[in-house]
DNA sequence: ATAGGGATTGACTGGCGAGTCAACTCAGCG
DNA sequence: CGCTGAGTTGACTCGCCAGTCAATCCCTAT
């Protein structure tokens, strides 16, 4: 049935597959059969290129998470105001779900938010992204860009939950998708949380 | 071994178990014995009560998600301005946390994060309460208290996904958990959605 | 007393699915 | 042309665990 071919395409082929697999319906509910399936592979051949149903969704995680803290990183070395830091980092989250939709929501599904479980092992991989933010805030806050009234960590969290929770509304369709919707939200998430939902204290303050 | 009760109490007494050990070892790694152990109880009666594993789950979350709801409508229908209504939200939510903590990350690792596989029965349930505080954003619009560069929907995923990303924090010790820090989030989530994380532009015009 | 019936028990079953493995295929090489 | 070893196959094993059920217990009513 399959033909032949190089170890690393094979791979990246039920790799694939699995992201598909696991999107659909959900890792703890599908069978390695699924996956075998939906490649287009024999059963045993899932278990010549990966130890286990768990090392799959391990690599399907951490080749997306480790980019984007690379990315983080890079935007973080520039000397942006925060604020286009921000939007920069939001950006490129919601462009990676824009890419590839599947891949977001098994992360987000699947790891990020299970940390219960499965997700407990990237503990440590996940908290760095958020250090990354907490980090650009702290520095926020040293120019005065930002105000200190809250913790870095905690800012950092509040912002990558609003983003991950926007993600979370076009994933589950409660949300408006779509094409249009993704171009505004990079700018929303950080116009909510930097700018506030406040009007202007300054327009208020003229009345 | 478990002394005869009133049908209702021992119902009680199985789901507070079952609380504990979902929060310990998650839903999909515990079984069902190990929620009669806990209960200290033996393991038919557990199915004497609930119908399933699920059910158990189910009612857990719908419980306490029912409670939020109430809470949340009758601070929506007090004539507070938003901000405070909000304040009251994540106060309220906080509370819940800081009161029961194993029940909110059950509900949060469980039933919300996880709306694929398990969840999606109950996506209709957690979308009224994200419509809830839209609609609290919604009249703060109109009245002129937000600004509407956002629709409420979107600042009612934002506010709420900020939330519980803290919470979250708290229950994977990414973030400093403690009852100072419960007082203090309250209101720093709140100030963060809607003062924003900018330095005001007030004081900003100031210098 | 004692019968009735809900509460309680825990051994048992049935199915499912992750992971194994022995056999097979075939491209490339000497 | 046979040999080799990586690639491929899918039937099979084996443990686990949700859910069943027949037996037992003990409260209550008569």
């Amino acid at each position: 049935m399959a033909q032949r071919m190089a170890g690393a395409d094979r791979q990246r082929q039920i790799l694939d597959a699995a992201v598909r697999v696991f999107a659909r319906q959900g890792f703890h509910t599908c069978r390695v059969a699924d996956i075998a399936d939906e490649a287009g592979v024999a059963y045993g051949l899932v278990y010549h290129y990966f130890g286990s149903k768990e090392e799959i969704l391990d690599r399907i995680f951490l080749e997306r998470w480790n980019v984007m803290l690379e990315v983080i990183r890079e935007i973080d070395a520039g000397d942006a105001p925060a604020r286009a830091k921000l939007e920069a980092v939001a950006g490129f989250i919601v462009e990676s779900y824009r890419h590839d939709p599947d891949v977001m929501k098994v992360i987000i599904v699947e790891v990020t938010r299970a940390a219960n479980s499965f997700g407990r092992t990237h503990l440590e991989k996940i908290g760095e992204a958020y250090d990354l933010i907490a980090q650009i805030v702290a520095r926020a806050q040293a120019d005065g860009e930002f105000k200190d009234t809250v913790t870095p960590k905690f800012a950092a969290m509040a912002f990558y939950g609003a983003i991950e929770q926007v993600l979370t509304g076009w994933i589950f369709d409660l949300l408006p998708a779509g094409e249009a919707e993704y171009d505004r939200a990079k700018g929303l998430v950080v116009e909510t949380v930097c700018g506030g939902l406040d009007a202007t204290p300054a327009s208020a303050g003229t009345v």
